[in-house]
RNA sequence: GGGCGCUUAGCUCAGUUGGGAGAGCAUCUGCCUUACAAGCAGGGGGUCACAGGUUCGAGCCCUGUAGUGCCCACCA
């Protein structure tokens, strides 16, 4: 084996020969249950970032990890044509090159965004494969493919023709930079310091006036009505009565609405329902008239007379100034609130009434509600649920329509003749009536498709075998900043439309910050590329620091640190599996009572680590498995079984001890692999591959499945441990440089134990460096100088050449331990509500002990009455 | 305003049915011992935010407080 892992060279050969040999592909068997993912598009606009990384890197966890488990298993990747985002760049583009949307027109604008989605798809399918997605490429989908748009085509119908799409006039979040509608949760709001304005409007029948407070004293030009408490006793005279409303010049009505809340401002609200969600609702409710006073630009309309053209924020000054001419203006407060912005280009949102297209929901959520209610959609960690609901509780109907070229464009046509509006999943031109069809013009929002992705993907609205076999999906792998955007939309999609819910569990994970613990962003520039961790570090660093102690839902920090101890965990597995590749040419058949108490000490633990690991990701914990496994490779399987059975692989002649040894390291570690396969493909293939020449790939095994459990040699070894480990104890104590071997007397009490301690005399001596032992007859034949080390079944005497002496304080520091630990036994068994009630298990162990360090300490009295 | 997290070693974080506080990194000491110095052996360092409660027993369960972060709503 080569002296270091060499990731750059092997990584893709790698990848290559498993894309080539098919091993991503699922093997179906009807008998059996699935398991399917399907990730998560990335929007082709962009590049992978490390958030993608994690997303990904834990399905393909899952995906490994269920493969091994002989599960047919599906991983569907594919890509998302992110309208808004695409068409934005896109448009950003042109620019660039002097063009515009306009002038290029419908066509040859969407070739451009075709050539677009090209060239950056491609780079996310290569970054994708670089990670180790063991993906079915084949399968790979686009949300503007001929089959996801037959699904888009085929919902839309069938919503319409249920009466659940409507086009209507609506008050929509306007962006009037993109020049398109944005949904509730596309908005981003920030507190902005601004003002709150008193504006007094004359009653029409004398001369009283109310004074509204307002942040935005320019829609008064679209004003027609103010609002009080119905409740309120200082304004219920004026109810009913019209108010003179200044510069517009016209007089409105007082209405009575429950929405005014009679502490903030003076309690009395104008009502512009064209441009305030809130005051739309009153108008709704009073059959208000609507005026809308902004162009499509966020400029104003002819609507506002001799501010026409202005911007909102150019007419709130001149407005201003004119009220304080006429004295309507009362006051001006300053005053913070929160401005809602766009998440692409952060211009200000405009609330605007448009006429757009709608998708009711209170029908579709109420299932939707139910089934992660009753627990057939499962939420990991379950508190997301809330969230969930909270939001599918409260929805409002889905604007779907958005003024872009890029996406499914509506089905819907309108005849110039009859101007009827027809429906249609085929491309239509003509009317019944014979009158010319024109489609519309507006495109759907990006989610309307993506909503569809864990059923569009494997063929509906088709009855395909893959969607019979695969759908619904196992689980959808996700970040919770995105549990109202998608995951709430595909749950109630699946419902409506397959029957079934989409998946059967949602793993929320939480978002990868930067090492000082901020979001990662753009402006910041604090992001992280992949590409040039693996670059650096490998696929299986990168993936193993992503998912190292990982929990679901909770944020984690990108930390360079965590990389260079991934590193160095490959280079000891990779130094580990060289070490045990010296030996295996030549793999022995071994019978499993032939093995010494140190193999069946590792063998124990390796059965109990196995079902750990098991059990944690049946559960889907991603986190605790990999810190066992590393745990167990590093301490257990190379600190300890490794330095145990060096001895015996120097002694060639003892052919059993020798080749029980080779067996058990070969086993150990093939079983590890395979273990951590999921997590590190790269290494493990690579070390399986030089492990067993003639095989395949680690991709065909199967996750281990030990039984052993030697419960006997297993308490045995980790006594033998303890005792080592105070060998070594003493001598650092006792300031003995590591590599100077000293002399050992040992007396031990049962005759069995003698066995086994000569047994593995060699390794007691390499491991604690010790150099003649010398076996007692009696405790007390010990020499007086030696220091004593105390085991339950064995008494050993070390010579550390004087060095007692020095260890004195050292000595008191211990009996303190002891006499406190008694203590606490001795108060323990002291509490009769212990002994009554506690396990009986538990008051025996504290029993043992009392008996233990009682011993303890006479032993430790004696060691240092010796020095006196 | 409502909801949800988080607070454990100097730093980053685990801690899964309540049963003697853990890892990595950092730090200190000693070692280039024939898989690995990207390493080995050993040490120091914690009132588990605070205050109550339940329990024989609480980092874990309950109540409250403080700090901090996020989400939702948007009072004009």
């Amino acid at each position: 084996m080569d002296k270091n892992f060499n990731f750059k060279e092997k990584e893709e050969k790698i990848y290559k020969n498993w894309e080539e040999k098919g091993y991503f592909k699922p093997i179906i068997d009807k008998e059996k249950k699935p398991f399917v993912i399907s990730m998560p598009p990335p929007n082709v606009t962009a590049k992978l970032h490390i958030g993608h990384a994690l997303d990904d890197t834990i399905q393909d966890v899952l995906i490994r990890y269920h493969r091994l488990l002989k599960d047919p298993t599906l991983y569907v990747p594919g890509t998302d044509h992110a309208s808004i985002a695409t068409e934005v760049k896109v448009v950003e583009k042109l620019k660039k090159e002097g063009k515009t949307k306009e002038s290029l027109g419908r066509e040859k604008f969407l070739e451009e965004a075709w050539k677009w989605k090209e060239e950056y798809g491609g780079q996310i399918i290569n970054q994708q494969r670089k990670l180790g997605l063991s993906c079915d490429w084949e399968r790979s989908r686009f949300t503007m493919d001929e089959g996801c748009s037959n699904a888009v085509l085929e919902v839309f119908y069938r919503l319409y023709n249920e009466g659940l799409i409507y086009k209507g006039e609506r008050l929509v979040n306007w962006c009037p930079y993109c020049k398109t509608p944005i949904s509730d949760i596309e908005v981003e709001y920030e507190e902005q310091k601004s003002n709150l304005w008193y504006i007094r409007y004359k009653l029409e029948d004398n001369e009283r006036y109310v004074v509204v407070a307002t942040t935005r004293p320019e829609t008064m030009l679209g004003d027609t009505a103010v609002a009080v408490n119905p409740n309120d006793e200082r304004y219920k005279d004026i109810i009913g009565k019209r108010v003179f409303l200044p510069i517009v010049n016209k007089y409105i009505p007082v209405v009575a609405d429950r929405y005014v809340d009679t502490e903030f401002g003076t309690g009395v609200v104008k009502i512009t329902p064209a441009h305030d969600p809130n005051d739309f609702k009153v108008g709704q409710r009073h059959n208000l008239e609507v005026i809308n006073i902004l162009n499509e630009d966020g400029t104003l309309n002819e609507k506002a007379g001799k501010y026409e053209k202005m911007t909102t924020l150019e007419a709130r000054q001149k407005i201003v100034e004119e009220l304080k001419q006429i004295n309507a203006l009362e006051k001006v407060e300053p005053h913070n609130h929160n401005v809602g912005s766009c998440y692409r280009c952060h211009h200000t949102i405009e609330p605007y009434i448009s006429n757009q297209w709608f998708v009711k929901m209170e029908e579709l959520a109420k299932p939707a509600i139910e089934a992660v209610k009753k627990g057939e959609v499962k939420f990991i960690p379950k508190r997301f649920e809330k969230i969930y609901l909270n939001w599918m509780e409260n929805i409002e109907d889905w604007c779907i329509s958005r003024q872009l070229w890029w996406g499914h464009r509506i089905p819907a046509y309108y005849c110039g003749k009859c101007g009827k509006t027809i429906v249609s999943k085929e491309h239509i031109t003509t009317c019944d009536c014979g009158g010319k069809l024109t489609q519309d013009e507006d495109t759907l929002d990006t989610w309307f498709s993506s909503a569809l992705w864990p059923f569009s993907i494997l063929g509906f609205p088709d009855n395909t075998e893959d969607y019979n076999y695969f759908y619904p999906n196992s689980v959808l792998v996700t970040g919770y900043d995105i549990i109202t955007f998608w995951v709430s939309k595909m749950i109630f999609s699946g419902i409506h439309y397959t029957g079934k819910v989409p998946f059967e569990n949602v793993y929320i994970h939480g978002l990868v910050r930067d090492s000082k613990g901020r979001k990662m962003s753009k402006s910041l520039g604090n992001g992280v590329d992949p590409m040039e961790v693996i670059e650096n570090y490998g696929t299986d660093a990168l993936r193993f620091s992503l998912t190292q102690n990982i929990s679901a839902g909770n944020d984690m920090r990108y930390m360079q640190e965590k990389l260079e101890s991934a590193k160095n965990f490959t280079n000891k597995l990779w130094n580990a599996a060289k070490f045990v590749n010296m030996y295996v040419s030549d793999m022995p058949q071994q019978d499993v009572e032939d093995l010494l108490p140190a193999d069946k000490w590792i063998l124990t633990k390796l059965t109990n680590l196995e079902k750990q690991v098991k059990e944690n990701l049946d559960k889907f914990e991603i986190g605790v498995p990999l810190q066992k496994l590393y745990d167990f490779i590093w301490s257990d399987f190379c600190d300890w079984y490794i330095e145990i059975v060096k001895t015996r692989l120097y002694d060639k002649q003892n052919t059993s001890s020798y080749s029980s040894a080779i067996w058990t390291l070969n086993h150990v570690l093939l079983q590890v692999i395979k273990m951590l396969h999921p997590y590190m493909p790269f290494i493990t293939e690579e070390i399986y591959m030089n492990l067993n020449k003639s095989k395949d790939s680690i991709m065909l095994e199967e996750f281990p499945s030990d039984n052993y459990n030697f419960t006997k040699e297993t308490e045995l070894i980790e006594l033998f441990l303890n005792m080592i480990r105070q060998i070594r104890n003493e001598r650092v104590n006792a300031g003995i440089n590591n590599s100077k071997k000293v002399n050992a007397q040992v007396y031990i009490k049962l005759e069995d134990d003698k066995k086994i301690f000569s047994l593995c005399e060699d390794c007691i001596k390499r491991l604690g460096y010790l150099d003649n032992i010398v076996y007692l007859e009696s405790e007390d034949d010990a020499d007086k100088n030696y220091t004593i080390i105390n085991l339950p079944k064995l008494s050993i005497y070390i010579d550390l050449f004087g060095s007692i002496d020095i260890e004195k304080n050292k000595l008191n520091e211990e009996r303190n331990k002891i006499v406190s630990e008694l203590n606490r036994a001795k108060s323990m068994l002291a509490n009769e509500k212990f002994v009554c009630k506690a396990p009986e298990k538990l008051v025996n162990a504290e029993k043992e002990k009392l008996v233990k360090y009682q011993e303890m300490l006479q032993d430790i009295d004696k060691k240092i009455n010796s020095l006196r």
